[in-house]
DNA sequence: TTGTACGCGTTATCAC
DNA sequence: GTGATAACGCGTACAA
């Protein structure tokens, strides 16, 4: 087992001076052709290669991105941090991963933790109890330690940062529109309770689109579901949905805010003696797995999860690469930096088998 | 904005020096009551923090490990990665994730860049295309660097190194063994190509399970679909497993290597008039989402990905804990350390709605 | 009780 | 053309 291989292993096998060795490696002028030639040679044969963290040390900084969601076993969450490794991999970043599994504590501690050097800026989506408590001093901790945020999908206008959102008011517009077109007389929203920012849009296109189209949003036609932070009790929501289907049999069209929901919804449906989709149409948001696959196939407002990850990296790479510029020129007027960006990506409606 | 607080800041705010800080801060006895209060009130004011770019220069540890998976968008890859995160963070470690796509090259070129000196150890499952190429001289050649490895699922007996799979081939036994038992008399695979080791010895256990019980293995009731290196192509899966239907009829078992393979059997049969369970029962490999929310709800074996990763993470830092306790020892025979652990996660199988 | 010096691996500046 | 030195931030053995 021979360790990795330093400069000054190099020098003093070389019997030359350690900076000698380093200049010869990134091919500086200064150096002989003839010792150039030796130490390039000797470098290949043994693999060098500097190592990471000094340089981290010495730059001050370390080329990776630190990534904070609240849970890694969703398949939009999954398909942003893809997003995101890709060009931050392309860009010449790593990825580190920290998890707050819906937990303010946790997220704290893992931001601490990361922040203390070994990332240049986060890249994060705020986990439930965080909204819910509705306290963000950490996030803004960081930004004022000079540690650039990103916020995707769960952003809140608490924290002054760049923002990658989908545009989830007109994603919801554009899905009950469509079950209008198709004729839907009675449309159900199965949605969560407000505190999750997206959950509270969704609703509120909901409501706007069935407004625009002169049809009273009727309370009892809205189901929120409180997931709660944990997420696993699937009978229970199969049963909440199947008495919300009893109370009101009118129900011809249900836009879900997710594709478990819209999923457990067709699930009951047929339950019920309903097929899908000639007496009950289904749209969900968000386009996983679940949805392409479901049987009859679902109808979705498509997220576009990897190009939120890639905005993303895109936003706090080049936001990175200004602080370096800043730095070299005379330092300018911290108000300079409030101009915050805010991308919207756009939704789009995937056609599949449950519309008509 | 202030930027995080050095020691070398506090010792000459207080004007003492950088040595006494250290000391009071972690708790020196050296250091007198009075200038220890002072300056633990001092550091915790400005909020210290070691920095742990430097503690790793210093230590030759990160205290991270890297992640090197095919896929991030895949419930299995997602959920052992929630299991590694778990006790790394319990244990200290933070994780950093690399992405193969299946390409062996950006397997490569991930590793080295981690390896760097920006990680302790890997944890890490084989991309396709490296199977297919059977060449492993990244890894090998990391080991003999000092880094150690722990393979999970995706593993080859060419490396060597701690490894944690899946029962592969006893989970296929019982899943056909279960079919079986219930009545089964012409049982499919859907497989994939040999050279994905996981698909490999599920076919053999497929094959052991039929012999078990005296019925010759048909080969035409044996499908293996090619998926090569792109997954995406969804209409090719469907027509290719209903000609395989169409062509034999007499099939009223099924039991799939994946859950995608599975449901979408299922899909065909339905669309072919054929009732699950009734008419054909289906058993997938892989417990996920689809699995879980499928109508009918498929009967699966399950990988407990989360064990895997949990599993995973506990050997890689034990590992890297012994070898700490090694060099502080005299160092000792290279021998010593070719003992390497193989543990097989067991598999389970969850009954549901696709089974009598 | 406090401070000095050194080393982790690297690069940049400056001196020879 | 080459080498010594400082610095990045930290901990610690040793000196005062």
């Amino acid at each position: 087992m021979k360790r990795k291989i330093t400069l000054k292993q190099i020098a003093r096998e070389l019997d030359v001076s350690i900076s000698t060795v380093s200049k010869a490696l990134s091919g500086s002028k200064e150096i002989s052709e003839d010792t150039t030639q030796k130490i390039q040679a000797f470098a290949k044969l043994y693999n060098y290669k500097p190592n990471n963290i000094a340089l981290s040390l010495k730059n001050r900084k370390t080329k990776t991105i630190g990534i904070l969601i609240p849970e890694i076993v969703h398949h939009f969450f999954s398909t942003v941090i893809r997003g995101i490794e890709l060009v931050a991999n392309r860009r010449g970043y790593n990825v580190i991963v920290g998890l707050s599994n819906e937990s303010f504590t946790k997220e704290i501690i893992n931001m601490e933790m990361l922040a203390n050097g070994s990332i240049d800026g986060f890249i994060l989506s705020i986990s439930k109890e965080t909204l819910l408590k509705q306290d963000y001093h950490h996030f803004n901790a960081t930004i004022n330690q000079g540690i650039p945020i990103v916020m995707f999908d769960r952003v809140v206008n608490e924290v002054d940062c760049d923002k990658v959102i989908v545009d989830d008011f007109n994603g919801s517009v554009k899905a009950v529109e469509k079950l209008l077109e198709k004729q839907c007389k009675s449309i159900a929203l199965l949605t969560t309770m407000d505190y999750v920012s997206v959950g509270r849009l969704r609703t509120q296109g909901y409501i706007a689109a069935l407004e625009n189209n002169d049809i009273h949003a009727d309370p009892d036609l809205i189901l929120k579901i409180n997931d709660g932070l944990d997420e696993n009790h699937l009978e229970d929501l199969e049963l909440e949905i199947e008495q919300f289907f009893k109370i009101n049999p009118s129900i011809d069209g249900v836009f879900a805010v997710n594709e478990l929901y819209a999923v457990t919804a067709m699930k009951v449906a047929r339950k019920l003696g309903l097929s899908i989709p000639d007496d009950v149409q289904v749209i969900g948001f968000t386009d996983g797995v679940l949805s392409k696959h479901a049987t009859p196939s679902l109808t979705t407002v498509s997220q576009h999860g990897q190009k939120i990850g890639e905005q993303a990296a895109n936003l706090l790479i080049d936001r990175l690469g200004a602080e370096e510029a800043e730095e070299a020129e005379y330092t300018m007027s911290n108000e300079r930096r409030s101009d915050f960006i805010k991308v919207v990506i756009e939704t789009e409606i995937i056609e599949r088998e449950s519309t008509k």
